[in-house]
Formats: structure tokens, C-alpha cells, sequence
DNA sequence: TTCATTTCTTGATGTACATCAATGCACAGG
DNA sequence: CCTGTGCATTGATGTACATCAAGAAATGAA
């Protein structure tokens, strides 16, 4: 476990890689992302102060995401044992409230509806990154969003 | 944390309901679900033997999932406690990656691959459960599915 | 500021999957 | 044995979102 400072830009994991760790953001903005068999990607997770990202594969078979850094920040790198883990099990369990919460959204809500929450949920995060970032968090595409966002402005 | 066993059709969790348990299937199989507000069942995990099984909304809110029983089935009812959680670091370690390898398939993958994820990783599921309860957990149609195995059927 | 690059928007068209409706099938209870 | 009830299949049609293409707007570097 160690402290470091990384740029923007900066990529922390790439999809193959093996023995992957946890990151503990302190500040700044780290996201991890799968890039699919058609070359395209889509965001997993972002990851904004205090929050934690990983890759939860095992450590010894390649992990799928990427995980690069948005913004300057300062994280702390944790090694992927989960007895270190098994000390913040609060966040364990937030971390698993999120996961449903996506699947749910994924499985259940329209474009619009997933983003609305993801406004209410993240409101902080809609300034930070571009659009097309969100629409891949979401699951659809930037144009996709555009319209939707559209569709919102007009019912106001 | 008792042992319980429960019936076929049994309900342990509805929607709605505070203060949920972790169960932790002994024999049998369990089911947890959501309606969304169409009506429409989603079914957001199937537990086996040695599968653990919950709602991870905190104990204070309403929870999310039903849960009900497919098989008579033997369990263990676990207080959703992250103290009692964190003695068994593999099981939820498994869990994470389950949750993660599950949205990933939702968000890159077409619904004959996530098909074929399925069979490939839970072989035995199938032949337990009807094929409407399958698609269910893949986030598509009955009829879809029927026309994803067909096209599976042909290919051969 | 200017120019280059990335991002956002809008329109036209395509497609995976949903919905609706009908039929066939299996099995459980009388 | 019949008969109901849930399940699977198939066809016709609808729709949310993707894809492709072009232009406008914002951003960043020199």
C-alpha cells in the first residue's frame, strides 16, 4: 500500500494485465472502462474522491478493465488481498449497493431514466467529464444522450 | 444466523421490506427479483448450493429484490451485518466479480452471447429452471430467448 | 487571436429486441 | 381418460436505440 500521485491521462491498468490492485482515489478522478469485441468502449465505473476502483477478477488471470486517470490525482494503491480489504467492509458494502443499483438500472430503465438517476446520483460528475463519457457509463452512445438531454430540456 | 428450510413458491423477501436477511443456500435453489413499474419480473440473480443471496440495500430502507424459493430448499439466514461479512472474504470476493462480469455482459454483449455465457457458467441452471426464468435473467423476452437457441440450433 | 482537435448536435436510416397474438405442448388434477 | 394451466414456439409489427454522415460549437495549443 503506498501513496502516488498520477496525471491526467495516465493509465493505471490495462485489460490483460495480471496482479491488478485496488486504488483509493483522494482527490481527482480515475475511471475504469472494457473496451468490447467490436472496439468499443464502455465505462465501468467512475471514481471521484473516496471512492475505491478495481478490476475484481482474480489476480492471476488477466483482468478486462482498463483504468486510466481523468483528472491530476493523488491515490492510494492497495494490494487485491482481501484481507486488507475485509478492514473497510463499509465500503465493501456500498461498493455492492452501487453494483446492484447499475445492474437494476441496466435491466430495468430507459436511456432517459438511467440518466436521470446517474443526475441525481452523481450530480458532480456531469461537470467534470464530457457527455460521451456518460453516455458510456450509461450504455448508449453520445448521440443517444444528446437526445435524450434534448428531450429533457423540452419538457421543462 | 439459523437454519431454515423452506418450501417451493416460499417468499423469504419482498419488495419493500426493512431490515432484510443474507441467506446462504444450503440445497435447493433461491431467486431474487424486481418488478419494475411496467410490471415486468427481472430476475436479478439465481442461487444455487453454496451460493449466498441478497438485497444489499442498507438495513434501514426499504429493499429492492424479492426473494422465493424454486426448489425446497435448506438455508442459512445470515443478519446483514458486514461484521459476520467480512469473515468470509472469498465468498464476497466471488460475488464482486459475478456482479462485475454481470454488467458487463449487459452493456457490450448481444443477448445469444450472454445466452451462451450463461450455459457455459451455470450448466446445471438449466435444466432447473424454465427457459422464461432464463431470459428473465438475461434481461430479454421469453420469445427472444426462443429465438436465440433456435438460431443456436441451426448453426449446428 | 488563430487553427486544430475534440465534442456535441441533428437528420436519415438500420437493427436488435419488444410487444401482441395465435398455436402447439406437456403435465397435473379430476 | 379428459381438461385446464403454464410454458415454448412462431409470425407480424412496433420501437428504442445504434449507426452513419455532416455540420456547429467548444476546447486547447501555439
Amino acid at each position: 500500500m503506498k501513496k502516488i500521485t498520477v496525471k491526467k491521462g495516465q493509465v493505471l491498468q490495462k485489460e490483460g494485465d495480471l496482479n491488478t490492485k485496488i486504488f483509493q482515489v483522494e482527490s481527482g478522478l480515475l475511471r475504469s472502462y472494457l473496451i468490447d469485441k467490436k472496439g468499443k468502449e464502455h465505462i465501468y465505473q467512475f471514481a471521484p474522491e473516496k471512492h475505491i476502483i478495481a478490476d475484481t477478477t482474480p489476480n492471476d488471470e488477466p483482468c478486462v478493465l482498463f483504468i486510466d486517470c481523468l483528472e491530476d490525482s493523488l491515490i492510494i494503491q492497495i494490494e487485491k488481498d482481501f484481507n486488507s480489504l475485509s478492514k473497510t467492509p463499509l465500503k465493501l458494502a456500498k461498493r455492492l449497493r452501487v453494483l446492484q443499483k447499475r445492474i437494476v438500472m441496466l435491466m430495468s430503465s430507459a436511456a432517459i431514466e438511467r440518466y436521470e438517476h446517474f443526475i441525481a446520483t452523481y450530480p458532480s460528475i456531469i461537470q467534470r467529464v464530457p457527455q460521451r463519457m456518460i453516455a458510456s457509463y450509461l450504455g448508449i452512445t453520445p448521440e443517444a444522450l444528446s437526445r435524450v438531454r434534448k428531450e429533457i430540456f423540452l419538457r421543462k
